[in-house]
DNA sequence: AAATGTAGTTCCATTATACGGAATTTGATT
DNA sequence: AATCAAATTCCGTATAATGGAACTACATTT
């Protein structure tokens, strides 16, 4: 019962995932398996097999067979209109990561208490590849749904999560991981260049802070620090957001620091209950 | 975007999952990677090598190359003590089976309607081989966490969701089921015998409501009713759940109608907007 | 209603991949 | 430092995945 997240890599088969830091070890047909899973879970509707088939390097009959398996595994579910989904048994499979997560439990107290100091809502989140997943989040007003955020994946380059994460990370993974970026605007504050990316992460290092301003969603902000684990396997980070029409740039850098430290502090009780070093 | 569940089942290896309905196709090397996923997400401390051996029935050079690849996909993740615990990648498939799933947006604004009625917390489940896993919950006060429910996977001997599903399933996939489960007593009331069970399924068939009477947690109870599709290729319910001390039976009886209401409504909707028969 | 086209599914000889027993390394314990 | 147990790697063999082609079912058109 102690350890939190390795740096567990892999680079999804159509979509845009990152392969950061190793060097790929080959899982097979395991793995193809996983891939085509994953195409289905990056579209936002179901798909048809010839949708999927276009997506996939695989050959029919394989592809057939593969989408077989994930449906009889209850992995992906088969509609009477042959469109394929995320199947549910993912749901139980997931509650259990989120309840056995220790890093997310290590944190939760801390979470609470920055919401407490700000406010305003605070996401916990972790880098894979080049997306930062989110773990847990905490709120006043329960307005938006449960999933809403947790367990969504959102490109590490215009997150506040993403980038504190991308700051703790060694030159040779950073450039690694930004190398697999596929840049697109979402606003107009929207870094779009692997070299204004990289220049905002020198800032970034220097000052323990990274900010979100307005670049993933218009009118949205946020403050974010980094977590990781001493010798990088693991990266994640914490953040503060809120609207823009509310929350002030000034303001938002006012609690920079208690970002920062509620980071630290988290770091602090994993180093402490996840025992010394690597 | 229009499916909903099929049956899918499946057997887990060193568990307690049921198989029900068809014959059960061999999904190799897929099947036998998620058996070993799933020893893993049915243990509630993560596992170390010899643990997990010791419920696999592979052999240890298999099982290490099976664990390493589910390690390297995301799927599983290695602490430094050499544990295995599930993966944050699953979080992400969640969050998209979850938000994907037309059943759970069909029924949504029903479950809010049945909350507003009776001012209790409102539950959905979908049966999964002799489990239940909850889709969704509503509830005012927002006390418990996230994850508390969603995902989560509980008997279908002792939920009102569950005995509620059972109900639905044809004679032969219902024997099918119950023979699947390893009774367990979590309360006085829980029911322990096939018998006793099916006893109880034709009193839910013939009134159309199902009951927890303090089966599976002590001081809560709930009424339910079943969802199912016409060809019984999927099978839910849901149900509206309060503590014992404030709900009495004869409250939660006055309430049965409305949820079996609900449940049509739901039903109704599914049939719209899923287009008619299989 | 029959015809045409497209999407989905099955088949099976070939080949690549998973298998698994045994040897080796790692690391904890006294 | 020595001992033991747990985790990991190795590699010849057996099995399961592969993928092109043939087939079936469904939808759309005349």
């Amino acid at each position: 019962m102690d350890q939190v997240e390795d740096s567990a890599d892999k680079g999804g088969a159509g979509a845009d995932e990152g392969e950061p830091t190793h060097s790929r070890i080959d899982t097979g047909t395991l793995g193809k398996a996983i891939a085509v899973l994953d195409i289905v879970a990056s579209a936002d509707q179901p798909m048809r097999f010839t949708d999927i088939l276009a997506l996939s390097d695989q050959p029919r009959g394989t592809l057939h067979r593969q989408l077989s398996n994930l449906v009889e595994e209850g992995l992906l579910s088969l509609g009477r209109d042959h469109s394929y989904s995320v199947g549910i048994r993912l749901l139980k499979f997931a509650a259990r990561a989120w309840a056995g997560n220790q890093f997310r439990v290590i944190a939760e107290p801390h979470l609470r208490a920055l919401h407490d100091l700000t406010g305003e809502t605070v996401h916990l989140g972790v880098l894979r590849g080049n997306e930062v997943i989110y773990l847990d989040k905490v709120e006043s007003r329960q307005a938006v749904r449960m999933y809403s955020q947790i367990g969504n994946a959102s490109p590490v380059y215009c997150t506040g999560v993403g980038k504190a994460g991308l700051s703790a990370l060694p030159d040779a993974d950073l450039r690694t991981v930004v190398a697999t970026i596929k840049f697109r605007r979402f606003t107009d504050s929207t870094l779009t260049t692997p070299d204004a990316l990289l220049k905002e992460i020198e800032v970034i290092r220097a000052s323990g802070n990274a900010y979100d301003r307005e670049e993933h969603e218009p009118g949205i902000r946020c403050v974010a620090a980094p977590i990781y684990s001493a010798d990088r396997s693991f990266v994640g980070g914490l953040s503060v957001t809120g609207p823009a029409y509310r929350i002030s740039m000034e303001l938002l850098e006012s609690w920079a620091v208690l970002v920062r430290n509620a980071a630290g502090a988290i770091m602090d009780d994993m180093g402490a209950r996840l025992g010394p070093r690597t």
